[in-house]
DNA sequence: CGGAATCCTGCCTGATACTG
DNA sequence: CAGTATCAGGCAGGATTCCG
């Protein structure tokens, strides 16, 4: 018979499966990955120091709480640094560190990826479409 | 005065940006990346053909709607083909198409430079933490 | 075995308003 | 300008059940 709930099982293996990421770093890289704003912010990045509001223009559709989210995480993951210039009005700056310069050189490289595939693709997925 | 209410100025706003979305590429790339069961079942199959059980298992976490979800738009978009041999019980196995294999090159680079890095990133974290 | 269909919950996300 | 705080909803994604 059962000794735990459905609930109770269902928490037992989180942990036991938060575990087993916390010991396995690229499980932990692709969860960091698997954001689309994490990519965007380091592709806007790949050209030098941006501010918070070119960040904002060139990534469209992101929302204002979710690029600065974002922001902190990276900053906290030592992908990028924040500098804050004491004017009116107060200027932010992000910028990569090698780290995240790094890391952008990959994001580079499936971007370069995409551009060059994506024709394939789209071709793929009309001849999977038109299968009745 | 305003002639949209929100609700339809969202709709607009959001047709517009997916038509952007359309028109680009590499947004599309994204789209498809940010799914880390995406990334997750490019790396079970680098070695080879494996069944759908197989990768039920090696992908530890994942839901079998999840699972399959991801190998159908995966199979739709032309990186892996799906194989069903009529056996009692029946077998379906999925492997990479070259264009899968081309992308699961530059997934395994990420995974490199996880396990390369993570230590720093790990390091960066603690340290931004240690901030009052 | 390998799914499809259904229900249901939580979190991600966006909108809005306020601060320094 | 560069955020923080709060609230509401939509949908991704898990659990469950049934089918070929």
């Amino acid at each position: 018979m059962p000794t735990m709930t459905a609930a109770q099982r269902r928490a037992a293996d989180k942990a036991e499966y938060d575990a087993f990421l916390a010991a396995c770093p690229s499980r932990q890289l692709l969860d960091r990955l698997s954001d689309k704003w994490v990519t965007l912010v380091l592709v806007g990045l790949e050209e030098g120091p941006r501010r918070y509001s070119e960040l904002s223009r060139t990534i469209a559709g992101v929302s204002q709480k979710m690029l600065t989210q974002t922001l902190r995480t990276l900053e906290r993951d030592g992908l990028l640094t924040r500098t804050v210039t004491a004017s009116v009005p107060v200027t932010v700056t992000y910028e990569l560190t090698p780290l995240g310069r790094s890391l952008q050189q990959l994001m580079a490289q499936l971007k370069d990826w995409a551009e060059a595939h994506m024709d394939q693709v789209l071709t793929a997925r009309d001849s999977y479409d038109a299968q009745p």
